[in-house]
DNA sequence: CTGAAAGCGCTTACAG
DNA sequence: CTGAAAGCGCTTACAG
């Protein structure tokens, strides 16, 4: 690729007959040109096609124009999991006008994510970060702060990171399935947690469970499990082969719906004559399924888009606040019915 | 966030007593210093947490050291689609090692996913960018030459484009599917294509019609369709109201033959007693459906780490020979059988 | 409203 | 083997 030399601001200049600051204050449309002057230098940039170029503007600026996003990748889950398209789609969104760009690793295990992370911020590849899959008592906030880094968290905690966070409210969409089911005259409802070592599993737990008891009813079916396929399916085999079973199972994920829900079929109960399964997120193949699953839908695309506008904002030195996006909605479809009747209470 | 002022390569050079260049030297690791006063400035710069600034470093060596990945974001298909994961792990394996990183970024339309490959490529954000999802008469091959961006393109095609290229076989997976299914003594196999926009649909179109001819089969029941759970459902229930029934169906790609499973359950076919039903690119959740999906495992991942060490050297200037790695993997597991035994030749 | 100069933090010839 | 200088392409005070 023998690439024709790109153009550079003082071409643009001496085209136009102005100095290359005019041309930086004409781009940014602020002082400095007249109007007139100004629309001479965009029209002669654009025809030369000249762009500033990003890594002196980079250096100038001591900006990179750019945010990170490092997902840790698991291998089974990510693939399987659509938040994090949504979720980038949602971000990129906000980039894409502003001219700044998104950086996206995927790593292995906590050492390759650190090093990300670490990289990213002393090479000054990126502005800032945005932060999702919180863990419990996650080692990222020190990181951060003993980078400096700018971040948001767009995810829920208990931590108090002093970051700004953008969050939607997991637990009015766990008390949305357990009020549909109760509603169903379920009283026998399991829980199948996802990885512990994430906070919304345990947030999605104890959401559970305090709704289980808001309706009078003993959670002593919580199976703990991971989000994977797997894991779901192993669970909801664990579930079946108790002496009492449960009447309606309550997944932390769709994954694991959709696989527990083919457990229980292999194993001959109707869903949902016999049993009703719920999963959360959401996910369009839900809709798809035999039968379709009752399940809650997240917003990964707006949750993107908010948490990178206040990263930008915060990179800025804005102020922002904590943003709350309302609770996900429940999306009842053919896998949750009445409980069956032989069910005492 | 009030950012300590970033150690610079004089602050290492001072502390090292050595020139600015010595420390290049020494990073780089070639020539020009001693092994002993390497390793003495190699400590300091590890001391004072000092990595090179990116942008500096882009903007002398005319280099971004990072690659591009635009996704044309079909909403549907996109967030349900674990390719893109698995292929940007692949891809940040190979980054990862060399300091580079990739700059992702998602496109609503033409349109805008024009804008972004312009826009990477006169700002110098990247080097070169990874093409993937190739459309019939792809509008890019063109875009590419007259950015004179490097790029690979991770997939198969019958366009003379002269980028260096990267792909699995997909007809070999095409025949596997349908030997196996003749080999169950089915002759009524139908094909649900994805979307011919997308060369890949048309060929493994091309691809299933060829190995029915082999077969000394009639292939006339192809059903267009478009990669979606949606288009999928539809197909099949189109299928499925013809006369003669297909006793089996080859679908795309999984997400159409989940959503096609499910349609025909729905309708009181049992799978596979009735029908048999293939998928295509062996999803993980696949092997978790009730029943589990029999499909073709392809490899994003490798394709992605394949390309993108490609792409590295293409964009190096050295010679880099098209691969064609191994074929897809047929996946047996319990959504294919038998015929029905009704069934006339 | 405009122009010349210095600086951002590297790398790369070019002298020594 | 090492040092001083110029340059990459912008932006930003600072004069005019």
């Amino acid at each position: 690729m023998n690439q024709t030399k790109k153009p550079t601001i003082a071409d643009v200049a001496k085209a136009a007959g102005v100095s290359k600051a005019a041309v930086t204050f004409a781009l940014k449309g602020t002082n400095g040109v007249s109007a007139e002057t100004r629309e001479r230098i965009l029209a002669v940039a654009d025809d030369l096609g000249w762009t500033p170029s990003a890594s002196a503007r980079a250096l100038s600026n001591r900006r990179a124009y750019a945010l990170g996003f490092i997902i840790r990748r698991d291998p089974t889950v990510l693939a399987a999991d659509p938040f994090f398209a949504d979720f980038i789609a949602g971000a990129e969104e906000v980039l894409a006008d502003g001219g700044r760009v998104m950086v996206l690793s995927v790593a292995r295990d906590e050492a390759s994510e650190r090093a990300s992370y670490r990289s990213l911020a002393s090479e000054g590849r990126v502005d800032g970060v945005l932060i999702t899959d919180l863990r419990t008592d996650d080692e990222r906030f020190a990181l951060l702060s003993e980078l400096e880094l700018p971040a948001v968290v767009a995810s829920q905690t208990k931590a108090n990171h002093g970051f700004p966070s953008v969050h939607e409210d997991d637990e009015g969409g766990v008390a949305e399935v357990v009020d549909h089911l109760v509603q169903f005259g379920h009283t026998r409802i399991a829980h199948v947690t996802g990885d512990p070592a994430y906070e919304h599993a345990v947030r999605r737990r104890e959401s559970f469970v305090a709704a289980l008891k808001r309706h009078g009813l003993r959670p002593d079916a919580v199976v703990e499990s991971d989000f994977t396929a797997n894991g779901g399916a192993e669970a909801t085999r664990h579930l079946l082969s108790r002496s009492t079973q449960p009447s309606a199972i309550v997944y932390a994920n769709d994954l694991m719906a959709v696989a527990g829900a083919a457990v229980a079929q292999r194993q001959g109960l109707r869903i949902p004559g016999d049993l009703s399964i719920t999963g959360f997120d959401g996910t369009d193949i839900g809709a798809h399924l035999f039968p379709s699953l009752t399940t809650v839908r997240t917003n990964p695309f707006l949750l993107g888009s908010t948490a990178a506008s206040s990263l930008v904002k915060f990179i800025d030195h804005e102020t922002v606040s904590d943003v709350t996006l309302p609770s996900p909605e429940l999306i009842v479809r053919d896998s949750t019915g009445p409980a069956p009747t032989d069910q005492g209470a």
